[in-house]
This record gives C-alpha cells, sequence and structure tokens, in this order.
DNA sequence: TTGAAAGCGGTACCAG
DNA sequence: CTGGTACCGCTTTCAA
C-alpha cells in the first residue's frame, strides 16, 4: 500500500525556474513582469514566452517584501455585508479597481469582541495591503491616525478631522434636511424620529445617526415644532414594536422620519398592520436599501450614493498610492431624496 | 517650505528589531510568537515584552514564503455580495474562524470579463491563502481541479466529482421535492414550475436551478400530471411579467414553484396585483432570503442553511490544512421547507 | 541592456 | 534551550 494515496502538495514555479527556463537573470524576468523599463524586444519575448509554458504567476507575498501587493482592502464589521449601501460601496470600488491589476478584498471582524475592529485593521496591515478603505467601525481616532502611518486609509462615513487618512461621508445634515423638508412640505406638522438608541461613544466625532437626529431635533425647534424622539434596536422588529406603541398612543404622529431603511420597514409594517396609509401615517426611511424599491415596500428614502462612495474612495488612496499626495482630503457627498408611495400628503 | 510636510511612511519594526531589543535570536523571537516548542519560560517572557514594548507584528508576506498565512478566502462573483445564501455562508464560516488566529477575507471578482472568476481565484493563490471557499462559479472543473493541487480548497452548490477539492453542496432534489410535495398535499394539481433560462453550460456538473427543474418534471411526471415550465430572466421584474402573462392565460395554474426565492417574489407580486391571494395561486420560492420572512412577503421558500454550510466549508478546509485529509470530501445538506403564508390550500 | 548579488522579514535546521 | 545561518521568492542596486 502506498503511503501517500494523493500527490503531495505542488509547489509553484519561481521566477528564478522562469529564470532558468529562459536561459536569462532573474532581475530580467523580474523587469519583465512589472514592465519595466530596459528591457529588449527579444529579452521581453523570450521571458513572455517562458512565463507562459511553465505558467507562471508571481507570489504577492514575496513582492509584497520588497514593493507592492497590488491588493486593496474593505474592512467592515460582518454584519454590514448584508447591508445595501456596504454592497453599493464595494461594487463601487470594484467597478474603478476593474482592470487596474488590483485585487479587492474584504475582511469582515470575526468575533464580537470589542477590540475585533482593531484586530481587523491590523490583520489587513500584516498582509500589507496597498491601501485600506474601513467602513463603520468602531475604534477612536488616534489608533486609526497610527495605522494610517504605514499605510494608505481612507474611512467612510466618519466625521472625523484625523492627519493621516482620508474620509468620504455622506453629508448625514443635508439628508436628514431633505427628509424632513419633504415631510413638512408635504403638510405634515406632526412628525416623530425613530432611531436607534445612542450608544455611549468615544469618539469624538459624531455617529451618522447622531447627526441626523440632531439636525431632526433642530428643524423641528425652528419651526416651532414639538419633537418626538422614539429610540428602538437596530433591527425591523424592534423598530416595529416600537413604532406600533407610538401609533397606538394618544399623541400620534402623522408622519415618521426613521433614522434608516430597516427601521423604517419596521414602522411602515405597524402602519399596514393598522390598516393606516400614507394619508394617515407618512413613513421615510434613509439608506435607499434595495428592499425600498420594491413595489410591496416602496418607500421614501434618502440615497447616500453608495456606489459614488466606493469610487471616490478607490481613487483617494490612489492618489496616495503614487504618491502624489500625502495631505488629508475630506469628501462630502450630497445625498438625495428618493420619494415613493410611503409618503403622502396628509388625508383631511 | 519644508519638502515633507507630511512624515515617510513608516516602516513597521521586523523580527530582528525584536531580537535586537531582547537582546537574544531571531530564532528565539520566531518560536516564541509560533508558541513553538522549546522556549525557557525566562526567554518567552522577556521576548514578550520586547514584543510590546515595541508594537511588533509579523508580516503575514514573510511568513507566508516558508509557512502559512492564515488566511482563509472566500472567492465569488460580485454580484452575489448582495446575496442572503452567500452572507449566510461567510457569517457561518467567520463564526467557525473565530479566535482560531485565522483571518477570513472574501475576494469579489471584479469585472465582468468572461474569465473574471478564474482571475479572483488566481489571485488568491498569488496571494498564497491556506484554503479557499469558491462559491458558484462559472468555471471548469479541470481548472479547479489543477488550482486544488496548489491549495486546499472546497467548492459550495456545485454537483461535481472532482479529485483535488471538496464540496458542500445543497441536495437540490431533496429541496425541490419538498417544496413540490408541500403544494400537493395541500391539493394542488396545476403546479407550474417558473425559472431562470437555462445556460449552455460547458459544465459537466448540473447547476442548482437545472436539478430543481429536473426534478420538478420527474415528480409530474410520476404524478401523471401535467408538467409547465416558463422561463424568464434572473431578476425580479422578469419574473413578474412572465408570471403576469401565466396568470392571465387561459391554463393558469393553482400554485407556482419558483426556481428561487427572487422569481418566486415577482410571481407573488402578479399575483397580489390581480387580486389573488394564495387560495387561487399559491407561490412557493427556494433560498429563504430575508425579505422571504417579511411579514409583507411572507413566502413559504426552501431553506438551504447557509450558515452550516459556511461552517462545514471550514471545518473540511482545516481537515486539509493540517493534512489529516487529502483525499476528496463531498458533504450534502439538507434543505428544509419554511412555510408562510404564500401557499395555502387551494379554495374551492 | 543584462547579470550578479544584496536585501526584504520571516522560518527551520544545525550545532553547541 | 539557544544562537547562527541557509533559504523562501521577489526587487533593486551596481557593474559589466
Amino acid at each position: 500500500m502506498s503511503d501517500s494515496s494523493a500527490p503531495p502538495r505542488r509547489r509553484r514555479p519561481s521566477l528564478a525556474d522562469v529564470a532558468k527556463h529562459a536561459g536569462v537573470s532573474e532581475g530580467a524576468v523580474s523587469k519583465v513582469i512589472r514592465k519595466a523599463y530596459g528591457v529588449s524586444p527579444a529579452m521581453q519575448e523570450r521571458v513572455q514566452k517562458a512565463i507562459e509554458e511553465l505558467n507562471y504567476r508571481p507570489r504577492t507575498g514575496a513582492r509584497g517584501m520588497r514593493g507592492q501587493t497590488f491588493t486593496i482592502a474593505i474592512g467592515s464589521e460582518m454584519p454590514q455585508l448584508g447591508n445595501d449601501f456596504f454592497t453599493q460601496v464595494t461594487s463601487g470600488a470594484a467597478r474603478k479597481l476593474g482592470g487596474s491589476g488590483y485585487q479587492l478584498i474584504i475582511a469582515p471582524s470575526l468575533d464580537g469582541t470589542d477590540d475585533a475592529d482593531q484586530k481587523v485593521l491590523d490583520a489587513l496591515v500584516d498582509r500589507q495591503v496597498d491601501g485600506i478603505i474601513a467602513i463603520s467601525l468602531d475604534v477612536g481616532l488616534p489608533f486609526l491616525d497610527r495605522l494610517a502611518e504605514y499605510v494608505p486609509m481612507v474611512l467612510l462615513g466618519r466625521h472625523d478631522d484625523p492627519q493621516n487618512y482620508d474620509t468620504v461621508t455622506n453629508d448625514d445634515q443635508a439628508g436628514a434636511t431633505l427628509a424632513i423638508e419633504h415631510l413638512l412640505e408635504l403638510g405634515h406638522r406632526r412628525i416623530a424620529h425613530l432611531t436607534v438608541r445612542p450608544t455611549e461613544s468615544t469618539e469624538a466625532s459624531l455617529p451618522p445617526h447622531a447627526i441626523r437626529e440632531a439636525t431632526y431635533s433642530r428643524i423641528m425647534q425652528e419651526r416651532k415644532l414639538t419633537s418626538q424622539v422614539i429610540y428602538s434596536d437596530a433591527s425591523e422588529s424592534s423598530a416595529h414594536s416600537v413604532a406600533s406603541s407610538l401609533l397606538d398612543s394618544d399623541d400620534a404622529p402623522t408622519a415618521i422620519f426613521a433614522g434608516n431603511d430597516t427601521l423604517a420597514i419596521g414602522a411602515l409594517r405597524a402602519v399596514a398592520e393598522r390598516g393606516l396609509t400614507a394619508q394617515d401615517v407618512s413613513v421615510v426611511g434613509y439608506d435607499n436599501i434595495e428592499l425600498a424599491s420594491h413595489p410591496l415596500v416602496s418607500l421614501t428614502t434618502v440615497d447616500q450614493y453608495g456606489f459614488t462612495t466606493g469610487e471616490k474612495a478607490i481613487e483617494l488612496l490612489m492618489e496616495r498610492i503614487s504618491g502624489e499626495r500625502t495631505s488629508p482630503r475630506h469628501v462630502r457627498l450630497d445625498p438625495a431624496l428618493v420619494a415613493r408611495s410611503s409618503s403622502s400628503r396628509p388625508g383631511v
């Protein structure tokens, strides 16, 4: 009986193998694969042939020791993966990277420990990626600013003022204003705000939800209208139960502005269950997730342009990778209102 | 004016730095970080201290040249990212990997070129990941079998018979049977099957959809019932229009078994638009996507257990990484029917 | 233009 | 148990 029924794991050909096969120096091969200057057409062709014959591909790890790894990474929390905004961002980044020779990878933080987000980012730096896009991570600015000394980095959705990294943010203030003004223009006056319970954040900057809430409060106050903020957990079902209580209470509003689409859909369910329509209680969300456009849902919401965000993030990274810029840039994208049938003039 | 307003990119401390700082050999440091045998407690402590003082972290690329990279990758097509089954698989894999020291990365194929899927996988092998999970990729068995000679690999949703890699599949035949039997038991006899147009696949194995369709045809034939297969594109809207024509035709069925939930939801919309209910036309899907459980949809469907699939995939990879197995294993998971309100007994 | 050789940051084997 | 050292595969001088 043979002691190895399956062949052992195969070794890929190395640059040295190619050099030997082509009868040239390793340096020459290296120049060819990097398309560097100073190679004769004859050499070029000869090496190319050897590369194809051996089916050679350079190893990223080895390249990275001296040069680049041609890898851009998106770091995020695990739950974000199912999030439509996240998907949009990724698509935008992927599109921008297509054909560039860079590979995009997504690294989710695995466990739920409180330093899990730091660990993902560390893991990416360990892997010497050429650039990092970090999205909605629960880490402090100092940590990020220090990491950004080692690798180009851009943070998404973070209203920060860092030294070493760039940011691309949705203008949450503008977006929230769009949503509320929309309801006001329709004629609503009793507008409630449904959002997630604020966490005790050690961050200097306000998270998107907090900004949306603050904007709501400010506008209502300016208009001399009564604010009504209600909190729920992040889930649709939690939003549903909170919204249900609200609708059943004495001071039920005629409109609900939700901090995001998931919450909005929970609220919408509560509305539908009570046989109410948008004329009774209008609902507006935030994010324009895929489900929002579904005919059975048709949610009025605010689009954050995730795709553009992803594209922009890559642009910023590339400017740093190429070395043409070292000072931080902060790009703010303008959100847009997408009016659908979940909002309408209040009935008489 | 200073010619470098921002400091240049910083270099991380190396293992040599740590060795120097601790006054020990590099080999000793290496053993400590790998928790290898043969280190005295004194040495261990001394090195540990130096590591912390320098905030040292080993670089994956360098480690990979001799040993492992402690990275497991999931390769997939870009559009899959938003897919709920994909998210489930990823969560399962992440959960299984938590605390193991391995980092999970997801690599989407960037461009839409026809060899894009091969390229992602190549890119992952280039990066010397320790294991690859490939999901619904359009690549032939020979290519995969060759790649799997270099790195442990498991394919998802592929009814293959490969030499070098493992597979985890949903038993599509069993799942389709569950769906159809469910409708039969409810009393339906005129059951149509709505699925995506079959592509000319060069693959030896049948894709999931084809298996579901074949199962449908077989069961209908066994029961001496008339098969009625209608094709649409993959989108919800395409399914909607195809289903609309079907419902308006003379031989409208009393039930529709759709090849996946997206199609089912399109059909459901057509049903709802006509003021019909589940008693008139029942709809059953496949996948149990998140939207399926939404109260406004409430779709009866078949759950593929993506989470378990992800966990199982990691298990299989680990068996190969540890070297305890070299022969292929093929795991078939049993799907389950999730009955909701989109299906019911036919009305009188 | 080309080749030789010195790194990059780890691992693994060797002798002591 | 420890230190020394060859080596992994690629990039980058530096001469020729």
